[in-house]
DNA sequence: TTTTGACCCTGTAAGC
DNA sequence: TGCTTACAGGGTCAAA
């Protein structure tokens, strides 16, 4: 489910609402998500403060008043959600706070994970070492793009999905981004020209903006914290859209399989 | 070193 | 209607 868009969405809701707030409460339902929950949690969580919440890729980063960091990850079909009521059999996790807020990690797949990091291991993190360039900051643009694509052989878009390079790109934004950018996602990652990897930069810096300000999009299972459902895949080009015309040229948008994910594209557009 | 494919788990929808 | 199969927004690991 959730790219950067979605969680960026997820963790302003989050950043609104709870940032100050002391966690009060701990339950938890099951002791396995991805990974293992550590086994002390609710002891090292329950009174510490959540001073602010961050994102890296797509981690969610709770920073708490004791220096350790609540790191989550939303995997394919996790939701945080905020003062709803209860989600069922599949909510792992329930935060109750001071000021008597409730948060519930819902997960049904279980690809998510949580953690918390002691103060001196943020940096060394295994999920958070080697992750790639940050496409919402300044610095990146086609020259950064163009050095971390430098060499690959891959094709363009299963590079862009790879966390290690670009983060916070999934499925359908990679889709979106290069239909954008007008660029074929067969393309090797590391044969584009200066002014190709300005476009493409410029695309996904630009679609990953758009699906923010649209409150993210809500395919089957996603909705924002605060449960409204975002509408950005109103506006999808390509993706979920095989067979049906282009927007721009009429032709049929094509659907294929790359590394076994669905891809779209349009083969007027894109070159 | 880089790339590819299998796999983790569950729900949904399509096809028979 | 009921069963089976394919597929789904992510990330990790092993093998090639």
């Amino acid at each position: 489910m959730p790219e950067l868009p979605e969680v960026e969405t997820t963790r302003r809701g989050l950043q609104g609402r709870l940032a100050g707030r002391r966690i009060a409460t701990l339950t938890q339902r099951r002791p396995d998500l991805r990974f293992p929950l550590p086994p002390d949690l609710e002891q090292r969580l329950v009174g510490r403060r959540l001073l602010r919440f961050g994102r890296r890729a797509k981690y969610i980063l709770g920073e708490l008043d004791d220096g350790s960091t609540l790191l989550l990850h939303l995997g394919m079909s996790g939701r945080l959600l905020l003062d709803g009521p209860p989600a069922g059999r599949h909510e792992h996790l329930t935060f109750g706070f001071d000021d008597g807020a409730i948060l519930r990690f819902v997960d049904p797949r279980r690809f998510g994970m949580l953690d918390l990091i002691p103060a001196a291991g943020l940096r060394d993190h295994p999920r958070l070492a080697g992750l790639g360039l940050e496409p919402l900051e300044a610095s990146f643009d086609g020259p950064a793009l163009g050095a971390v694509l430098a060499g690959r052989q891959s094709a363009l878009k299963v590079a862009l999905m790879d966390q290690r390079i670009v983060v916070g790109v999934g499925n359908i934004y990679a889709s979106e981004s290069l239909f954008l950018a007008r660029l074929s996602p067969r393309r090797r990652a590391g044969w584009l020209k200066p002014a190709q990897l300005a476009r493409l930069a410029a695309a996904i810096r630009s679609v990953l903006q758009d699906a923010i300000a649209a409150g993210g999009s809500s395919l089957r299972d996603y909705i924002q914290a605060s449960g409204e459902l975002g509408f950005y895949q109103d506006r999808f080009a390509v993706y979920g859209r095989a067979d049906q015309p282009c927007f721009t040229c009429g032709q049929p948008i094509r659907k294929s399989l790359q590394a076994n994910r669905a891809t779209f594209m349009c083969p007027g557009c894109q070159r």
